[in-house]
DNA sequence: ACATGTACCATGTGTGAGTAGGGTACATAT
DNA sequence: ATATGTACCCTACTCACACATGGTACATGT
């Protein structure tokens, strides 16, 4: 399993590591279970930010294609293989789009619906 | 009908022009049907840009609280007293809302949201 | 002591959007 | 000729955010 990051990429570059994982996962090269890179380690070896390879784990958590085990390391989830199909932005995408679609459909600007938009994440819930 | 512009006011300059129109045809200091002042008239009485009173003028339209005729200057809607009570804003701050919530109970990143729904905004007008 | 993930502080850079303005031009109809 | 709304060109400023980076610190266990 070896992992390639392209500075010159418009892909952010916690992204393209994200990417890299999932794919291993489908692919075969990270099995279930298998033991991942430390943070540190990683980020060393990719010449990253640790930050950067922190943010890249933590979302691959949250859709437990990883699994965080404290002290003792991260690990490859025992789902990953179906979890590293599930396409959460796609589905984030189709539900903004026919939301949005219905707005304009009412004659709503862009700008406004943008404006909206803005005020709605700047409000703490 | 007197309207007053704030320079230091975080609101938009348009906005106040919208909002402070749509009060006066609430309060019946504008009535159905009345004449409105010319964009170049009221730009320079406001001292603004003939574009700004313009914006404002094209969204008053679209929500059918005033009426362009062309050559003919530009009047209050018929129905303008209903149509001013109308908030479309809030409508789509609601739906918005409603779905943004939905996001985040998933564990969707507001960073997520924002990049998709930057994805679904440039994408196709 | 050492490594794990994680938390917080901070910086800088780039991008995209909104707002507002200036200017010119046009078809309309008086 | 004059006035109406409207269309297009252009500029500038402001602001928010994503991204990536730096450093320090902590509880967790070996």
């Amino acid at each position: 399993m070896d992992i390639t990051i392209d500075i010159d990429d418009p892909e952010p570059l916690f992204a393209q590591l994200i990417s890299q994982i999932k794919a291993g996962v489908q692919s075969g090269g990270l099995k279930p279970g298998q033991a991942m890179p430390s943070i540190r380690q990683l980020a060393g070896d990719l010449e990253l930010n640790s930050k950067t390879v922190a943010k890249a784990y933590r979302l691959l958590e949250r859709d437990e294609v990883i699994q965080t085990r404290g002290y003792r390391g991260t690990f490859i989830h025992p789902e990953a293989t179906r979890n590293s199909e599930i396409d959460l932005a796609a589905w984030v995408k189709e539900q903004l789009a026919e939301c949005v679609g219905e707005f304009r459909r009412a004659g709503v600007t862009d700008s406004e619906i943008r404006i909206a938009f803005g005020e709605i994440m700047n409000e703490r819930s």
